[in-house]
Parts: C-alpha cells; sequence; structure tokens
DNA sequence: CGGTATCCTATAGGATACTG
DNA sequence: CAGTATCCTATAGGATACCG
C-alpha cells in the first residue's frame, strides 16, 4: 500500500463495494472468463456459455463495458462482426475469477448435495 | 484431479455453474468475507457490514446455509444468541473470496471511474 | 437480540420473434 | 451476425414496524 485509502468492502458507498457488486450476479462471472483466452464474438460466447440467450449475453456485456471491464468493438461490413476484449482493469480481474472458477469445479457437487440436503 | 468430471462454468446444469451462482448477489461475498475471521452474531455482522439491513443479512445466511456454506447455532437464553459460521465447504471459500476483495479494494476506484465516464 | 411481517418497486432475466 | 423489440414473472432487496 503507498498511502491510498480505497475503503474495504465492509463500508457501503465506497469503490470497494461498488467493484464487488459488479461481479454480482447470474452471468457476469462467468461471460468474463470466457474473454480469458482473448477477444471474442457475440456468437462465441453463445456457443461457449450454455444457456445464456442473445439478449442475456447482450445485457451483461453492456454492463461490464460500463463497468471499464470490457471493450466492445464493431468492424462492420456484412455480416457483422463484433468482438469483445477484457480491457487492462478487466485482466486484473483474472486472477480471482481463475480462482473462483476453479473453486467452482472442485466443489459444486458439494453445493449441489448441501442444496439437495435442505 | 482423480478421474472426476466436475464439470465446468460454461456448461448449464452443471455443479460447478451452480457454485459460481452462489456467490452472485449482493451480499454473499461481503458476508462469507465477514465470517473469515471466526464466528459472528447477527448484531456483529450488522454492525460490520454497512447498508446491510436485518431482514436481508438474515435472507443471505439463510442461502449460504441452504448452499452449505455456513452453519447457524442458536445458544438460546435470554437476551438470544445466535452464532453463524463458516463450514468446512465455507472455508475453501475464503481463498477466492480473499483474492476477489483484494481485488475490489485495489480497483474500485477505477470501476467507479469507469461508471462516471459513461 | 435476532429475528418476522408487511409492503413496495426495480430489475434481472427467460421466451420468442423480428431486423439491418 | 449481432443485435432489438416485446412481453412476462419471479424475486432481490429496501423501508418500516412489530415480536418473543
Amino acid at each position: 500500500m503507498d498511502g491510498l485509502d480505497p475503503g474495504n468492502v465492509f463500508l457501503a458507498d465506497c469503490p470497494a463495494r461498488l467493484a464487488v457488486e459488479v461481479i454480482a450476479d447470474k452471468w457476469a462471472v462467468v461471460v468474463l472468463w470466457g474473454l480469458n483466452d482473448g477477444p471474442r464474438r457475440h456468437t462465441e460466447l453463445i456457443t461457449l456459455i450454455g444457456g445464456i440467450s442473445k439478449k442475456v449475453l447482450t445485457q451483461t456485456l453492456r454492463r461490464l463495458q460500463t463497468n471499464g471491464l470490457v471493450t466492445r468493438e464493431n468492424f462492420g461490413g456484412v455480416p457483422p462482426r463484433v468482438e469483445y476484449e477484457l480491457t487492462p482493469l478487466g485482466r486484473t480481474l483474472m486472477g480471482p475469477i481463475r480462482m473462483l472458477t476453479l473453486w467452482a469445479e472442485e466443489n459444486g457437487e458439494a453445493v449441489l448435495d448441501a442444496q439437495e440436503r435442505t
């Protein structure tokens, strides 16, 4: 740390809290993870990510754009060609997200079991 | 890995996807993080976590319980005493969540800037 | 202290069809 | 291909008050 006080996630109305909420939706983490290996087109993401619809994918990408994590580049032409890519800020999230998805793959069954026990 | 195929977060209807969705709400990460240092009472969490209401905290804790991440112990007596604590499964999430909250504290300002630029 | 009860609204997000 | 448009519903989650 170098003198900055970015606040912490326990404080309401501080940027850290805001940043946590960025990934607090059903699709953000999965979509970001889908961009980990490089730029992807809309259709590529649709194919990659099971269960997401075009509408919801677009919604999610727009939100990620607003939050500075993803860029959208329109190459024009017919048929259209649009690519989504992580920003440098978005790339800083890949470490945490890598851990999270790894956790999910290792512990998904345990979560499922817990839910079914209820 | 030992032969298990837990699926991956890109597959719909697989436990990994389910596990990702466990933390996909406004409060789950912050509440879990609040339990990182040990068992906490309802009021302690209310005090710790800025902006959360009793109702929403209870809701969130119940959901985390259902997902096998948190236990609730009622010690009875007057006044009541209830403690929430991470399960072993919940503790396995602390690594990813530590990274996530750290990221949020380091990059919250950048996210805020991006939002304001929009 | 640790909740419910009640009421309310915004919005996430699913389904489907259409378009430039 | 990459989207909108439209419609729909469930529910997250905020505010406030009451309770054992």
